[in-house]
DNA sequence: ACTTGCTCCTCTAGCGACTAGAGGATGCAA
DNA sequence: TTGCATCCTCTAGTCGCTAGAGGAGCAAGT
């Protein structure tokens, strides 16, 4: 459990061994103790942090709000409103993304279906892109 | 019509000056005339190329597709089955953004809604992130 | 003891698609 | 002529890694 080398840690964390030495130099992982032969050796609480970061990583946020709720995390008995906030900012911004990918998504199968596999003269993708008034959303 | 400055065709074609410049850099917009004074005169081919580009990088294309897309505009008699496949390869990879949007909706919905705004001690946004055993999807 | 092969170290540079800023030239109207 | 907007080139920075060079450490097998 204790005394990882940075290999062990990446595979349990599943955070690849140059990003781990990343998040170190970023400052968002603290350099853990050195083996005598130079090595970072590193622990549960390590893992545990890194786990942290992963996930929250894979849930689209960004480093530096990472860092404002690795600070939290630190300090239970503040108030948890700033957390809340960065998770419903993310929120909004996911659903964002989500109307707009589902926009996209028309507009492609539009693109896809009416293509009759001819030659570039008669190719909707191509059309479509060209002459923008003919897109499902005119909007962008 | 023709013979526009920078500005204009980028205020035309809503791409950014040093954008366009970034364009012409990678060889992604033909290097246009100077006048006198050396500064770039764009024609309407330009402008129709540009909005193109546009286009195109609005609906998430990536700029080596976009490249290939020009080829195929340039030469219309080729097949178009290329154009088509960079078209269906990319409705696929909207589907997927799309589903772990949406996944990722869910998640972030259960945090801000299970929070009650006391101290991050009891924050289900810290928790969930901490503690990945508790995410509604555990795939990631 | 020696070799093999893996992991680890530091360091620098690169990716995509821009964006920002310095420092200077040009163009046009009042 | 003065002032200001627009334009020019060039370099460096952004984000979140990723790749590669060149070398050192370590554990197992012969």
């Amino acid at each position: 459990m204790t005394d990882m080398p940075i290999g062990e840690i990446s595979r349990r964390s599943q955070v690849k061994v140059p990003t781990i030495r990343y998040y170190e130099q970023i400052g968002l992982l603290p350099a853990p103790p050195r083996s005598e032969g130079n090595r970072r050796l590193y622990g549960a609480r390590d893992l545990k942090r890194l786990s942290f970061i992963r996930h929250a990583r894979d849930l689209g946020f960004e480093i530096d709000a990472i860092r404002t709720l690795l600070t939290l995390q630190d300090n239970p008995a503040m108030p948890c409103a700033e957390a809340d906030g960065i998770a419903r900012d993310k929120l909004a911004e996911v659903n964002d993304r989500i109307e707009s990918l589902m926009a996209l998504k028309e507009e492609l199968e539009a693109m896809v279906g009416g293509c009759g596999h001819n030659c570039v003269g008669d190719c909707r993708v191509i059309e479509v892109l060209a002459n923008h008034h003919k897109c499902l959303h005119t909007e962008h």
